[in-house]
RNA sequence: GGGAGCAUAGCUCAGUUGGUUUAGAGCAUCUGCCUUACAAGCAGAGGGUCACAGGUUCGACUCCUGUUGUUCCCA
């Protein structure tokens, strides 16, 4: 007998139990004989901290890692961070700023020191962070998208594609952030609903008196950029205007009335604007139609000297100064509401502004074809598989991928300008000049003649390297890592970044393994709140994930976070489900403590109800172990969680310990004692990946001489067993829930004993459980017999009766209301048997089984109303 | 506007090639219990026209069509 604490203090063995297992290296993985299992974090930014998508994210990792230690794998979870080049310069700024420091009084140098400085500092709070959720992951490997092994990495894979000639350098019409003065991906803009207006401006016809084309734009301050206006090749209110010429107001500029299907002639006035230089379909209709471009905006925002009017002021300004002008010139025809769709930088939250600029881009098309054929073939399994369909509609309209970016944090792009406007593209400076000279020796180039592209490349561009780069594949192509993690096993991220990051990743893969990055991709779904909103800071919607560990310790947020969150649905989140979590800790802290509790006594003999109760149990955990594992195998971790849930609080705690607990302070009998411990065990194994902590506790004041750590011990093995005790302890589990409701009906006490007849009709008894439904309902006596008793409760499970004499007197019209009832649905079910059984086309069609089935429940649910009905005769005869 | 997904109990979800009872689980709700591991608990109970309308089939939550609602992606 040992003394437990009444209560599991979760943080005090929380900080002991992660510090045992870092000392005792069970995180760190070496390459050996067994087989691998891999997972690569998806590295968090360095400028986030811990939110609940990161807990969701990274607590099924390390589920999946330690299920796979278990299993006897060579499990590795590769930690590390993403320097993500916008977000981080932001802070930087900032910061500086703060400081009384621009940005632009430093040189690239001094920048990046700063930068450094910050990420030094700041960078690995969520790493510590994760460590107290339990992340099993091998620290010694953790890496960095811009440490030295990943940025040559970067950089060797650009100078790459480059000579493949995958990377070009070309004018686009780009997502230009003002106020971060970058150029943006697609997938960094995010459009909201914003309630504007809609101006209806009139330009006068050339050569006319007093005729005019009315346009609709959100935009009237672009006017100023406006080469054309085009109209609907159909339209019959356009034609005669068909090769004319309109005057832009303000700039008074003559531009053509172009003609194209693309106008929709149900929008506005079905005349529409063109601006190429600020409209990404106004410059196609440009190119089309080779029209001027005029770029109306400075780079920050502001109108320039190409605007004529309002130079220097921004463009929302404008926007207000330029309507009354309008209105003055008499070109102002109507103002409407108009709600529409506006793009959002992600990072700054500034409204973006398509641009034209000069920007690298990656050639898409090639790598796109392998890597949706290994998805759509099923070599990468995406769980769930409804994210094929997403994934292939990507990969089949892939633009290309703008990979540079107007800022400082971040790989520097390897190209080298010469005097002569030549671009080398090269490894390092030494490589370019030595390129360079060999190419223009005529030039006599200098080092200080190169100048190296001002840009950095796209945060995205280290990260879908990232499977191969943190084994230095890249670089090393031959090292033994490489060789044995990759490809790594599974990926586990947000389907929102399905196609800028996982489909990069298995692009590279192909391109630089000619092999997939990893087997499997478990897509998480969204932590909202109650209401339905994403979480984030913005709304402070969001918990703190360290304070909610500190409430219900790490093994409970763990459970509450996959209580409800099967792959790919959203997870609606609830401190609730986190209590949920902690209760259940609590409620197998207790089960410990009283199995803890018993004397054991090794002379006893071991009962026969808790000879049964060890057999059934073995069965049970077996069948449940087995549901485990499957739906492990199908990345269905909610029900395994679920399943092994109900194994614990329902089976072992509920009926089993009950079943063999002593009678109070009686000891136990050493045989049962020991089965005990060892379903404790082995719970606690199939526990162990879900709550790490507790189960690790609780092994080891089970057990007095631990062999090794529960972390490190071996998932237990399905074993063979008497699976028919399952359905015979499923039918005296229904007596004996009958019985305990006919105490509560009957306001029998349980310590009172009371004495249980059995008529058996027709089926054959089955006396196997006969002990336990005795000690479990404190009967004196279970005796067969023939005949029905007088004066006696009674209640039917299948076919067979059971009494209970009663010291008092039956409540007839209570027991005949309650057979009647059953007599109902049991007489409704017969029907609708007898409704297929009567079917010519079903017995024809329905195959045999299914026709066997049908006939078992017949003969059954007759006797089942046969016996009803002598029930409630003798009742009425009484 | 184009594409995809989803719709089952108050909530979150299972329901595996159509046939194991007249659809299950967890939570929540209600009723009764401080019974000696656990009130963070125990013992029970109620709760669903499987979104709607058709169709295929002996048989549909499951397959097909349409409608409505909803979410996401793209423009």
């Amino acid at each position: 007998m040992k003394e437990i604490a009444p209560k599991f203090e979760a943080t005090v063995a929380e900080d002991r139990w992660y510090s045992h297992w870092m000392q005792k290296g069970y995180f760190r993985s070496v390459p050996d004989e067994r087989e691998p299992y891999t997972i690569v974090i998806p590295p968090p930014n360095v400028t986030g901290v811990l939110h609940m998508g990161h807990m969701l994210n990274n607590t099924i990792q390390d589920i999946l890692i330690r299920r796979a230690r278990m299993m006897g794998k060579n499990a590795l979870w590769v930690p590390g961070t993403d320097h993500a080049s916008i977000a981080t310069e932001a802070k930087v700024v900032n910061k500086l700023k703060q400081d009384g420091i621009e940005k632009s009084q430093l040189t690239r140098e001094e920048f990046m020191a700063h930068a450094w400085e910050w990420k030094e500092k700041h960078g690995g709070i969520i790493l510590e962070q994760l460590k107290k959720l339990g992340a099993s992951c091998d620290w010694d490997r953790t890496v960095f998208t811009m440490d030295e092994a990943r940025y040559e990495s970067v950089i060797r894979v650009f100078v790459d594609l480059y000579q493949k000639g995958l990377i070009y350098r070309g004018v686009r019409m780009v997502n230009w952030d003002p106020k971060a003065l970058t150029a943006l991906s697609d997938e960094e803009v995010i459009f909201k609903e914003v309630n504007s207006k809609l101006y209806y401006l009139r330009y006068k016809v050339v050569g006319s008196d007093d005729e005019w084309l009315t346009i609709a734009t959100t935009r009237p301050e672009t006017i100023l950029g406006d080469t054309a206006v085009c109209v609907h090749p159909e339209d019959e209110r356009y034609k005669k205007y068909h090769g004319r010429q309109v005057i832009v107001p303000l700039v008074n500029r003559p531009v053509p009335v172009i003609v194209d299907e693309y106008v929709d002639r149900e929008f506005g006035t079905g005349c529409l604007k063109i601006t190429p230089a600020h409209d990404i379909n106004d410059y196609n209709l440009g190119l089309k139609y080779k029209l001027d471009t005029i770029d109306i905006f400075n780079d920050n925002g502001t109108l320039s000297q190409a605007a004529q009017l309002f130079i220097g002021k921004d463009r929302f300004e404008v926007r207000d100064l330029i309507v009354p002008e309008l209105q003055a010139s008499g070109n102002l025809v109507k103002i409407e509401p108009y709600l529409n769709k506006v793009g959002f930088s992600e990072r700054t939250d500034v409204v973006i502004e398509p641009k034209l600029s000069l920007q690298w881009f990656l050639n898409m098309k090639q790598m796109a074809a392998p890597a949706l054929e290994v998805v759509m073939n099923d070599t990468i399994a995406f769980h769930p598989p409804k994210f094929k369909n997403t994934y292939r509609h990507w990969m089949e309209n892939v633009r290309d991928w703008c990979i540079s970016r107007q800022l400082w944090w971040g790989q520097r792009i390897p190209a080298y300008y010469l005097p002569n406007r030549e671009v080398i593209v090269a490894n390092s400076a030494e490589e370019a000049l030595a390129d360079a000279r060999q190419q223009f020796p005529e030039l006599n180039l200098k080092a200080t003649d190169l100048k190296q592209d001002e840009d950095v490349l796209d945060t995205w561009f280290s990260s879908w390297l990232w499977p191969i780069s943190v084994f230095d594949g890249i670089r090393n192509p031959g090292n033994e890592d490489i060789k044995y993690y990759y490809p790594t096993n599974d990926l586990i991220t947000a389907p929102e970044i399905l196609f800028f990051w996982v489909a990069r990743m298995i692009m590279a893969g192909q391109e630089y393994r000619n092999d997939i990055p990893f087997l499997n991709v478990y897509l998480t779904g969204i932590v909202r709140d109650k209401l339905g909103r994403k979480m984030s800071k913005s709304l402070g919607n969001s918990p703190d994930p360290i304070e909610l560990m500190k409430k219900f310790g790490a093994d409970g947020v763990r459970v509450g976070m996959l209580l409800t969150s099967p792959a790919g649905n959203d997870l609606p989140f609830d401190e609730s489900l986190c209590e949920q979590g902690r209760n259940f800790s609590n409620k197998i802290w207790n089960a410990l403590r009283l199995v803890t509790g018993w004397n054991v006594d090794t002379t006893l003999p071991q009962p026969e109800y808790a000879s049964l109760s060890t057999a059934w149990f073995e069965a049970r955990f077996n069948e449940a172990l087995l549901q485990i594992n499957e739906h492990f195998d199908r990345y269905r971790l909610s029900d395994a969680l679920m399943t092994a849930y109900k194994l614990v609080w329902d089976d072992f705690c509920s009926w089993y310990l009950e079943m063999v607990k002593p009678a109070y302070q009686q000891p136990i009998d050493g045989k049962t004692f020991n089965a005990t411990a060892g379903f404790f065990n082995r719970l606690l194994k199939v526990l162990h990946p879900f709550m790490p902590f507790i189960t690790e506790e609780m092994y080891h004041l089970l057990n007095e001489e631990v062999p090794a750590d529960l972390i490190v011990t071996e998932w237990p093995k399905v074993q063979s067993s008497d699976t028919s005790l399952l359905t015979r302890f499923d039918y005296a589990a229904e007596v004996i829930n009958a019985l305990r409701a006919l105490r509560q009906e009957k306001n029998i006490p349980n310590r009172e004993p009371i004495k249980l007849l059995v008529k058996k009709n027709d089926t054959v008894a089955d006396y196997t459980f006969d002990p336990l439904v005795a000690k479990l309902c404190n009967l004196d006596s279970i005796d067969y017999v023939d005949e029905k008793p007088q004066g006696a409760f009674s209640f039917l499970v299948k076919s067979t009766e059971f009494y209970v004499p009663a010291g008092e007197t039956v409540d007839v019209a209570a027991e005949l209301a309650r057979l009647e009832a059953d007599l109902k649905y049991a007489q409704g079910f017969l029907r609708s048997v007898m409704g297929k059984l009567s079917n010519e086309k079903f017995m024809a069609g329905a195959p045999q089984n299914v026709i066997d089935n049908e006939l078992k429940k017949k003969t059954d649910t007759e006797t089942r109303i046969r016996v009803i009905g002598e029930q409630m005769a003798g009742l009425k005869g009484v």
